[in-house]
DNA sequence: CTGTTAGCGCGTTCAT
DNA sequence: ATGAACGCGCTAACAG
């Protein structure tokens, strides 16, 4: 039998240190925190030895119980193995590290159940602040949550929940889309999306594409969702004539990876028969057939916003509401090469 | 000034339940924790209720302060925007859940200076067990960590570190390449690795590598690594007249994005002039040419079975040193076609 | 400047 | 079967 459990005791606490130094625990505190300056020279370096020579670690738990503050944010996020949930993940996490903040990340694989359990964690464990990336089909516990601590919603909206709001600017990006699309001459566009579930983003892109068809004389366009029978509607799609050279817009890098999968189940000659952009930038875009034209999100920016949002409200900020919205940027590859004749 | 830093106070605690349910808060104890068998109906009943009324919520950090058991369990990872740590992560977190543990993640981005802060932090977090999937540059701090609590290793073994292991039978896979690229007539492979750096688990597949292509008469070979000379290294492999048809081997999903690049860069028509296979299975493989043949590895599995390790450890078995080794499995596609003529 | 005291929310003896 | 009291490691209020 190891003795793993009985480990726990054997840890140096704040009164080995003390002991070590011949001083009060509470002299020991105020190195340890913000009250150093308090200290005499002498002290603060018995105590600075007794530490090193003890290998002294605060107890954070300890701390977080009594004073609150845990240095704990909370991230909800619906699928991590999307791409794009890492690498604002990775966004958030780092501009945690840099002010001294640590990142306790859930994934509800896109199960409310899940979603539920998690809340009430990161909840026991007193994290000082939430960033939810998910449906949030958990208004209540949500809404709960969120007037004890700030909140901000990364992605897609929560419905009647009002916080901070970081995001792309999906119009915006949707327009540089069909802008490029139609420069390249590309007529007959299909949009391809994830099934909207209430997904906002997803619903505002939508929006913003049938808009914007109406409003282009040159254009004309459709949307379908991905699934199992996304191969037969591309299929249609393709088959059918139409009002002039065909492309696909898909509105993130799941349905890119979905479509492209489907075109070549359908032996399309990529990208020949058809254009193709899609939205956020995955490593692979440039491998597929002639590459694949990209509208790349910051996430960095994203998720470093998100957290300083946060930190905003953390320090007593208790201004409007905020919606960033961050633009998009084309990078142009071989998919939207256009028509050549 | 919104008023979040006081919300703690706020919160519902063990003693308003108590009072709330009209019983002592040894009995609500008794309830929340496993020792709800020494309760009669009646009160358990009354606390029942009352927990429900008040949506009270245990302290996990007062819990974990006066039980040393915080169900917090530790990872440590390289590189989070690498696919495979993506993956077995998931796996981790998975297990995690189904057992009541909670996962606390640390990106190291791969610097040594992070992953020192990181181990600091999560030991200050009281976590009960780690699993480190990095260098582990760190060896006497892993060490010290070691003595208080389990540890597994993941992928990567750090040497002189005793601890058990997780991870791809590494000579199985390079084995099933090499068969099936001889089979497939190809007699000239070039292994390309990302550069060694310690990484144990690479360094296994090359020394792998060298000594079959040693035993295998028919076949010849030679590794690169991969960096800023990659795509000249490859045209040089590609230009110079060999043994015969000529593959690729790419020793990670990394590797593979880089030589998929460099060939494209070269012209190469993929992959009628060379062959590739590359271990990791990536969502993109099948996009690229014909496909990309695979060895994937059981992410899944790993991490499960990495935090089974742990659990048993918690758990007290004090058995020898565990290393469990995973097969790869191989999955077809055009890329190694083969020579048709 | 420094030490003493009293909890933070909870689990765990000991009584009853 | 239940409750009272103490302490986990630490910070904050108050003395001095």
């Amino acid at each position: 039998m190891n003795d793993f459990s009985a480990a726990q005791r054997s840890r140096v606490t704040m009164l080995d240190v003390a002991e070590h130094a011949k001083v009060s625990k509470a002299s020991v505190s105020r190195f340890i925190g913000d009250d150093r300056a308090l200290l005499s020279d002498a002290i603060a370096q018995r105590i600075e030895r007794a530490i090193a020579e003890l290998g002294y670690r605060p107890n954070q738990m300890a701390r977080g119980l009594k004073r609150g503050r845990t240095r704990l944010i909370g991230m909800l996020v619906a699928d991590i193995r999307n791409p794009y949930s890492i690498a604002v993940m990775h966004g958030v996490e780092t501009a945690c590290r840099q002010h001294g903040y640590s990142l306790v990340v859930c994934n509800t694989d896109r199960d409310d159940e899940q979603e539920r359990q998690h809340l009430a964690l990161l909840r026991s464990y007193n994290i000082e602040g939430l960033i939810v990336n998910t449906l949030g089909h958990h208004r209540d516990e949500l809404q709960e949550l969120h007037r004890e601590m700030p909140l901000v919603l990364v992605d897609r909206k929560v419905e009647h929940l009002e916080s901070d709001m970081v995001g792309l600017d999906n119009p915006q990006a949707v327009d540089l889309a069909l802008n490029h699309l139609e420069e390249r001459g590309y007529r007959d566009v299909l949009l391809v999306t994830e099934p909207f579930d209430g997904t906002s983003s997803r619903i505002e892109r939508v929006n913003r594409f049938k808009a914007q068809i109406a409003q282009r004389p040159a254009l004309s366009g459709t949307s379908i969702e991905t699934g199992s029978e996304l191969t037969a509607h591309l299929k249609t799609f393709l088959d059918t004539p139409g009002t002039g050279p065909k492309a696909l817009f898909c509105a993130n890098g799941i349905a890119a990876l979905a479509s492209t999968h489907a075109l070549r189940e359908l032996q399309c000659n990529l990208f020949e028969d058809v254009g193709l952009i899609a939205l956020d930038d995955l490593d692979w875009y440039p491998l597929v057939g002639s590459g694949i034209t990209a509208l790349a999100q910051p996430t960095q920016e994203i998720g470093a916003s998100a957290f300083e949002c946060l930190l905003k409200r953390l320090r007593g900020d208790d201004g409007p509401l905020r919606t960033i919205d961050f633009p998009a940027r084309l990078i142009v590859r071989g998919s939207t090469h256009g028509v050549l004749r």
